[in-house]
DNA sequence: TGCGTTTTTGACAATCATTCTCATTGTCGC
DNA sequence: GCGACAATGAGAATGATTGTCAAAAACGCA
């Protein structure tokens, strides 16, 4: 039953989109990607580009932020839960991991008596390099 | 200094909104307040109970949340920092202090020479009434 | 209580990121 | 190469939130 019975296809776009997401670095809104692969030539279409994000992003390949009153951000990164430390300036991300508040959120939530956990978390600030 | 010269004006409506806050429990989008006013009989209008959560949020009288894809949600809550433990079914909402998670917040920031550290962070589950 | 000034209201239009539609195109197992 | 079916993309649709602006309501003051 692992199987599932969709058979993805590789294309051009995805391909793209996958290989942009690889280069650059920080979050990034669909329309800034779909800006940046016309910028270099490849012909993507908007749709395809949130469509795709979407398909990464429910695949667990890249996460998305939501920041508050702007556009959903997307970036590649690295495997397993884990969190964000960005810099409200630039956007630079360190990806930090945080057992404490993992077993901390699921006793506070088990001793309310909720069950099936998760939590969101996102820490914001200033860089060293937008501190200058 | 603490003065503003703003001239902040009793109405009808704001007051309807409070008192509606005041009595809910959970928290409620724009759209359901406004829904619930009307059903009280209340008359007020959509863009109003817009604008006077986002003054009441403006002034830290209210939280807002931003699910993942819903609308923003509002909801009357103590004073001082504090985050939620929230059912995704109902709504039920409960109030939690993590000061270890302050602290670590605060740590990792420092520890990769960001400053002005700031964090959201809410926890999802189903609650009890919920399970059946 | 009546006035004038200033805020507030609210029906409606506008915005804008995201999603939907659906005819056309591209993949890929055979 | 063929054919079934996923993928694409231009444009329309969606839907929460915000902007507009004339009319209504508050309130300091007389
Ligand atoms: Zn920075
Ligand atoms: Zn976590
Ligand atoms: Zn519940
Ligand atoms: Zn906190």
């Amino acid at each position: 039953m692992t199987e599932s019975g969709t058979a993805v296809r590789n294309t051009r776009q995805r391909s793209a989109v996958s290989a942009l997401l690889a280069e650059v670095d920080g979050f990034h809104s669909a329309q800034d990607l779909h800006a940046m692969l016309r910028d270099r030539g490849e012909r993507v279409g908007l749709t395809t580009v949130y469509r795709t994000l979407q398909g990464l992003a429910d695949a667990g390949e890249i996460d998305v932020m939501r920041p508050p009153g702007g556009e959903h951000l997307y970036r590649r990164c690295s495997e397993g839960h884990h969190h964000h430390l960005v810099c409200r300036a630039c956007g630079r991300t360190v990806e930090v991991a945080g057992p404490t508040v993992e077993s901390w959120a699921e006793r506070v939530a088990r001793q309310h008596g909720y069950v099936d956990v998760s939590h969101t978390l996102e820490i914001f600030g200033t860089c060293p390099s937008c501190t200058g």
